[in-house]
DNA sequence: ACGGGGAATAGAACATGTTCTACTTGGGAT
DNA sequence: ATCCCAAGTAGAACATGTTCTATTCCCCGT
């Protein structure tokens, strides 16, 4: 990503942080970034898309710390829950950036289908590489029953998340039913 | 609900039906409705809070047809299918008014959590009947799986309408995935 | 009948996402 | 060196959610 728009992406992570959604206002992402908001708009075209940026670079840092500690655990339950649990204590570490990003998922403007799905894309890959563990054992490609698992574990997250961002319950309750949702998937 | 709140609601679905969440422009329900703005906010907090308010209204919509003609089939999993396929399809039908409704709830703010969780709940109460059948043969309380199945399915076929609505997937897909995560989760 | 108070109304006012305009600038092709 | 143009800039302008104000209305208790 070019420099402009780095800076522009931790300006609005910064603010995210500070105050959440609302506290990203877009005349303070750009005056924070030395930008005019022209410029904020020619490389991004909403709010949303902004954030779903800022997303990418979070899942990244994931994604690398993933690669660096893979989830341990002798069965794919547990190594389910650890990289669960792992991963969910790592968003809500910073709770109203999470939510921030979160809310950019959710909302659903047609014109950020393409990095939504990228965003669910590369959750599911992650847990696919939880599920299966990552010593070289299992390289074939993921059978379909994989596939579905983890296409489904990823939905209970996300829901369970949006869940979260919306004071339903706290982030131990996203561990644990996501952990339940597995559970339930792996008895057979 | 009071007359001038009901036709509040009401306009506000007639908008949504036509041009889905944007074309809810409060000045114009208020107008439709023949109201104030003011009045319009005293009665809701938000634009989200109206919305929800709509959902309350499908909701019951869905627990009538539920109570007239309960999910048929033998097994939990053939009532679940159906049932999910009836309630996605009635939602997909008037898919600009189920879209702004999905995302007033996946919105989440701190403010409408108790609506938010009103409508998980009403939800999970249907997936708990059709689970379990509603001729009179089980009708102790539900088991503590019977509850964990029944949230975790509400939480699936919630994120794959969120999905939906991001045009991420069309409605068929939603009540494939729902199923294929109560078949997972059946298999036991 | 009357007075009071809570609710409704019209409309202005404000905040912020988004778009537009007019002007400037910097770097590459000729 | 000059020209050109895509990108940047400052700032106005617009749309809509939300709040506020001043006024009016209506119902209820006396």
């Amino acid at each position: 990503m070019e420099d402009r728009s780095r800076r522009i992406v931790e300006s609005a992570v910064a603010l995210a942080e500070e105050g959440g959604f609302e506290a990203v206002r877009l005349r303070d992402v750009a005056s924070h970034a030395g930008v005019a908001l022209g410029t904020l708009y020619r490389r991004f075209h909403s709010k949303e898309d902004l954030l779903l940026a800022a997303l990418e670079m979070q899942i990244g840092k994931h994604e690398q710390l993933v690669e660096r500690r893979p989830p341990r655990g002798a069965t794919p339950l547990e190594r389910l829950t650890s990289f669960f649990q792992v991963i969910t204590r790592a968003l809500c570490r910073r709770p109203h950036l999470a939510r921030a990003l979160i809310r950019a998922v959710a909302t659903g403007e047609p014109e950020l289908t393409q990095k939504v799905a990228a965003f669910h894309t590369r959750v599911e890959d992650l847990i696919t590489r939880a599920l299966r563990g990552t010593d070289g054992k299992t390289c074939g490609a993921a059978t379909e029953d994989e596939r579905a698992l983890a296409y489904t574990l990823q939905l209970v997250w996300f829901a369970s998340l949006v869940g979260w961002a919306g004071g339903l319950h706290g982030q131990a309750a996203v561990v644990a039913q996501t952990r339940r949702a597995a559970e339930l998937m792996l008895k057979s």
